[in-house]
RNA sequence: GUGAUCGUAGCUCAGUUCGGUUAGAGCACCUGGUUGUGGUCCAGGAUGUCGGGGGUUCAAAUCCCCUCGGUCACC
């Protein structure tokens, strides 16, 4: 179904909207946590819910090869079977045609299986299909993401072949009472960083006619500059009573950016990744806990963050946790950036509709820019 | 006590046969990076009484002598 964004607030291009769904509500902007295989690594859907985490990503590739979409169908979803009550997305896979390289032609793309080396052909149909069979509230047409800096032929065949994948995607997506009751098909808008090419990808993105949009394509390379541009070409022509998705943004520096021109929605590997590797956010910007000057340092990861799940314990203990390898160490500290990410888009929002948004960004770029 | 063997970066070791650039590697350590996640990976950096002393040589981790320490075997 389509989902329908209800704008509540607008600062400048910024907006605060309420997005409705079959199986509920979120407010804008929105950060979504990345789960791939049906869990926010080290966490469980109990810590999301404590994080008040509203949508989580998982992923169709990793998932279709295990457990198996049809397993997740069976155990009711991916939300039932994770035992989770909030809202989920999946990703098609598009992601992995960037990140795995896998032979891709017209039909679709042949993956070699990261578990036991099998072949798998993925189509924008069967992308939609495993989708369904998933069941989660949101499900994105399969695209192709190509690497940047990029010729612009090579980001012309991309957008050619993402068009062709939206109307099959959309088309095996139709085809499917169910789904459509329960889930929402969103298209993805690609080109790179050429603002012709966005503006045709965007055209022929609605011409197919989604529930919802995204931009992909970017965040892959280029600078944060190089991004703003072709942003702004692509949501001054998608439609305001539907969510705009930035695909795997998470810097809070290109966060406020692309809000600034009119993005609703997010999700990003960032915040979970780094924490993994020891890099904590805070309101004075990235620390790297492993650096040797917080060998005896007392204080919590961001003593200006207060209700942070992590504010129990000091730098020293949770630096010694992370080198010495204790499982805890990244859990805590994905739960503390997950936190921090949440606490920071609940300061956006209220900057909206305060009508500071402005102000908020130019704090944020101070910070993190 | 006798014999063998080993001693090179914080750790594990390569290099010693046959002397020859500024003595290396992996790990650890110190910095960065990571954006729709292949439980990572990448990039850079610092580190030496070559057990010690003496000798030979233009030149010694490398050859010779002495010595200290470890390990093993046999007394």
């Amino acid at each position: 179904m389509k989902a329908v964004s209800e704008v509540i607030a607008t600062d400048g291009e910024a907006r605060l909207s309420e997005v409705t769904l079959a199986g509920g509500k979120f407010q804008t902007p929105c950060f979504m946590p990345v789960g791939t295989r049906g869990a926010v690594k080290h966490l469980s859907s109990s810590d999301m819910k404590d994080l008040n985490a509203e949508i989580i990503l998982g992923n169709t590739y990793h998932l279709m090869l295990r457990p198996g979409s049809d397993l997740i169908r069976e155990s009711g979803g991916l939300a039932k079977f994770a035992s989770w009550d909030g809202l989920t997305l999946t990703d098609s896979g598009g992601y992995q045609i960037f990140s795995l390289q896998p032979k891709v032609d017209d039909l679709g793309a042949t993956f070699r299986s990261i578990y036991d080396g099998s072949s798998h052909h993925l189509t924008p149909e069967l992308a939609s299909t495993t989708q369904a069979d998933l069941g989660a509230d949101i499900q994105m047409v399969l695209d192709v993401c190509s690497a940047l800096p990029a010729e612009k032929n090579i980001l012309k065949e991309a957008v050619d072949r993402t068009a062709l994948w939206a109307s099959r995607g959309r088309e095996a997506f139709l085809l499917h009472p169910e789904a459509q009751e329960r889930q929402s098909q969103f298209g993805i808008v690609q080109g790179g960083t050429d603002i012709s090419l966005r503006i045709e990808s965007t055209q022929r993105t609605l011409q197919v006619g989604f529930d919802g949009y995204a931009i992909g394509g970017l965040s892959v390379g280029e600078g944060r500059s190089e991004m703003l541009d072709p942003v702004s070409a692509v949501t001054e022509l998608l439609p305001k009573d539907q969510p705009r998705y930035f695909m795997g943004l998470g810097d809070p520096a290109g966060l406020v950016e692309v809000v600034g021109r009119g993005v609703d929605m997010f999700d990003c590997v960032l915040p979970t990744r780094l924490a993994r590797h020891g890099t904590v956010l805070t309101s004075e910007g990235r620390i790297n806990l492993r650096n040797a000057k917080f060998i005896a340092d007392e204080r919590p990861l961001d003593p200006a963050f207060e209700n942070s799940p992590a504010s129990n314990w000091s730098r020293s203990y949770l630096r010694h946790l992370l080198v010495t390898e204790e499982p805890t160490a990244p859990r805590i500290l994905t739960l503390h950036n997950l936190a921090w990410m949440f606490e920071f888009v609940t300061q956006l929002r209220k900057s909206i509709i305060e009508g500071e948004f402005q102000r908020f960004r130019k704090e944020t770029l101070e910070i993190w820019g």
